[in-house]
DNA sequence: AATGATAGTGAGTACTCACTCACTTTTATG
DNA sequence: CATAAAAGTGAGTGAGTACTCACTATCATT
């Protein structure tokens, strides 16, 4: 699967096929909205750098805002996928993870995976959802109808097998996704010229967060 | 002092009285450039918000940027201030923090109040970084030059002293920023309706931090 | 009161913006 | 091959955009 076909696999949730010049349109805005943001860039340079005319855009998108929510939506999906499918709490509780530990690095190397092969669109997600409310609304919806919820259950469990340390599990789950969140935002975001060493920095900051955590 | 006169002691770093006019213009720059971003504001809005007329901004601010730049590049120094203070290191080594906990603690307790205090500058800083290749540079540099060369000092003191795990300086120094980072930026960014209970969260997250570091 | 400097004004300017529409080209289907 | 639907085009449009400039108001100093 070429770079070409994973976008389209990140982009194309709902099963329609693209058109070659379709995805020169996403392709172009997805590297102009997270180089210099949605509002400084004009749908006539997206049309130049994608080689179609400007018109074209507008066969497709009614708006410049809908063609941000065609990259941001599948996006923001994609960024909690894990959670989102139905197995995955029965697949912690039915041992398939025997600790916490054990989670934590699959969501980890999944989530690192996920952030290395599509940071652009992740870039444009994270900077356009300060901006635009109706995102960050529906960012917060599924956190808490699917993320924070599963996370919870997961959290009690490992607690109470005496893993973890009896915090409130909001507070568990925060401390674990921000030091997973810091280190990739630090990896990829911040610092991404730093030569990391990336197993060897994940695996210190996997025993951080487990020495941190544990009871 | 109110309000007006911390926004005015945030950014007149070269004392400088600034006018009625001056500062309307940079509060309502600050709230709407926070609100909707740097691109999306135009400056016949914050003219009207600001109550003067638009050639009044042109008079202080050769340009838009330059607005821009009035209000990020004070709050890019008071962002990092504590470790531009002179004495700071020394302060350290000199006993001043027996423990590496008590030196995060004030470091922790200090960078909530400033953020809880400019929050709106600082989004605007943190926004616009990424777009603004120039503010970038700068607080690498910042970083780099003042705030990593003496953090890193303090890392190795407490190491020696057989405190600190003996992870690279530097993956100690990351591990406590981001989860300080990573409070303030749930605390106030992405979370900020949230019913926190701010000691107790606060306290919780030294623990974390420590317990994660120790030798 | 007179002077010069600084602060403030708002209509005007050249230009860019998102978006439209009448038209042409390509593609799918019988 | 014929036909219609879909995709693609690019000049055109009106509503802004950042910024200018000739002018007026305010203020400190003599």
């Amino acid at each position: 699967m070429d770079e070409r076909q994973q976008l389209f696999h990140l982009l194309n949730v709902d099963g329609q096929q693209l058109s070659e010049k379709q995805m020169n349109i996403l392709q172009a805005a997805i590297d102009m909205f997270a180089e210099k943001g949605y509002a400084a860039t004009s749908t006539s340079e997206i049309a130049k750098r994608a080689g179609v005319a400007e018109g074209t855009i507008f066969r497709h998108y009614k708006t410049k805002k809908d063609l941000l929510l065609a990259i941001v939506k599948p996006t923001l999906f994609q960024s909690v996928a894990p959670f989102l499918a139905k197995k995955f709490v029965k697949d912690v509780f039915e041992n398939e993870y025997e600790h916490y530990e054990q989670f934590v690095r699959a969501v980890f190397k999944n989530r690192y995976e996920f952030v290395k092969t599509y940071l652009p669109a992740i870039r444009v997600l994270w900077q356009e959802m300060s901006f635009h409310d109706d995102i960050k609304a529906q960012f917060q919806t599924i956190f808490t109808n699917h993320v924070y919820e599963k996370f919870k259950q997961i959290v009690e469990h490992f607690q109470q097998k005496g893993e973890l340390a009896p915090h409130p599990p909001e507070t568990v789950i925060r401390l674990t996704i921000t030091t997973i969140a810091g280190f990739l935002a630090t990896r990829f975001l911040i610092m991404p010229d730093y030569p990391w060493n990336d197993e060897q920095e994940m695996e210190r900051t996997i025993q951080f967060l487990m020495n941190g955590l544990k009871a």
